[in-house]
DNA sequence: CGAATACTTGATGAGACTCAAGCGCCGTGG
DNA sequence: CCACGGCGCTTGAGTCTCATCAAGTATTCG
């Protein structure tokens, strides 16, 4: 972490990007009503070089973090060193926000990345006071729960080559043109995020590059050139 | 379904045996303070008999549902064919709570049940009336989340014996005796649950027995011996 | 340019899936 | 009461995918 800066941020943008469907429960359709709610949440900027832990497992969850640029991983470690994803964030994603008194995962910058630190405690006034706010954050945990269900039947499928499939739809699903993915993070982070080996996922790139399925212009390139046969595949 | 009854419910006592910590975000503790807050919600009492289905994916969310007995599993099929189980859900448990407009993933009875079903509408209404009841909301939502998490990173993890301790531990934590498991789903159910086949459950588990781990007086019932070892292969 | 790091590729083996019986429990009907 | 059939579970044999171990190539950075 290098700078810390108080400012004061308006809240609500995130979310907007996700692939799942939004109109949750009659709620304000953030982020167009924000701007009319005018609440405001004071955070923290923080930057964070790549590999660097923004917070660690069991650590006391003071503060929840909106990605303003960057992509961030939350994981967890196992015995044996490696490293499990539990998801990727990109720009607009908020994380760390959680239900215990601290952090389950740890949260660490895949790329360089600037965030955004919400104290979390006095959150708990201004939701109460602001039906907005208290609704955005409600949606937020149903969005992130949504979310956190679809990886579960992720992990829960077979092939390796359905999982890596299923990963490059839905990371193109986040980028602004669907055909051509930068990635942001190492074979590691995407083997660790489909509980694959990073052999593996070289190898069934590889393979969906020889069917013409993809191209790899550069290793961390991704060019969708067969999405059809792509979404087969995750079916 | 048979019976639909109309009845009024007190509601909160869901959430109260997950093995999850609580104290979420200073909201009020329930079920601790649901008597005071005295908010009430409208269900109808529905029954269902073992296999039978809840509500269907992609069915419009109307309700959401708490059981009162038996077990519910929450589910996607494959377009194989094959059930893949998101959670099993117990007394006291809430299900079809969801972000968007329709639900995600079927909902059956694994046993007979009991369940409530509570009117997504007007319930957002009484939320923005009820600090309590939205809190409660919440606190349900990051739960679930939670849970979500818990069991991804459960599925990204490598052996079958590995999955099948976890999913034992996880079991016995919402038994009373927590050292006698009855099984309510089937060895497919659990197969689902954890990615694996039926086949490979049943062989894990006789290994584990074999190895005194756990005793299996009858297929459905497990008796857990040495926790110790199960909680090393958990991990 | 050299060294470190990230990625790819190959050979091998372990573990899980598939296919196929066989067993045991339970309810039904003779 | 027992025979029968159905269903869920267990067990076995063979196959295949993916993890592991081990080089080898490419790319980045000092």
């Amino acid at each position: 972490m290098s700078v810390s800066l108080a400012v004061t941020a308006k809240f609500g943008q995130a979310a907007s990007r996700t692939a799942l469907s939004p109109m949750p429960w009659g709620m304000p359709a953030l982020p167009e009503e924000r701007e009319a709610s005018g609440f405001e949440l004071t955070g923290a900027v923080l930057h964070f070089g790549p590999e660097r832990q923004i917070y660690a497992e069991g650590d006391e969850a003071r503060s929840f973090y909106k990605v303003v640029s960057g992509v961030v991983r939350t994981c967890r470690f196992l015995s044996d060193g490696r490293r499990q994803i539990d998801a990727f964030h990109v720009a607009g994603d908020v994380f760390g926000f959680e239900a215990g008194a601290d952090h389950r995962l740890a949260a660490e910058a895949v790329s360089d990345c600037t965030v955004i630190a919400y104290r979390r405690r006095g959150l708990e006034t201004i939701v109460t006071h602001d039906d907005r706010l208290g609704s955005w954050f409600f949606s937020h945990a149903m969005t992130t729960m949504a979310r956190a269900r679809e990886h579960s039947l992720l992990l829960g499928r077979g092939s390796a080559a359905q999982k890596i499939a299923a990963f490059l739809l839905e990371t193109a699903a986040r980028e602004s043109n669907d055909s051509v993915i930068d990635l942001a993070m190492s074979r590691q982070d995407i083997a660790g995020y489909l509980g694959l080996t990073i052999e593996t996922v070289s190898r069934t790139l590889s393979q969906l590059e020889r069917d013409r399925t993809i191209a790899l212009p550069t290793a961390r390139r991704v060019v969708l050139k067969d999405h059809r046969a792509l979404r087969a595949l995750a079916s």
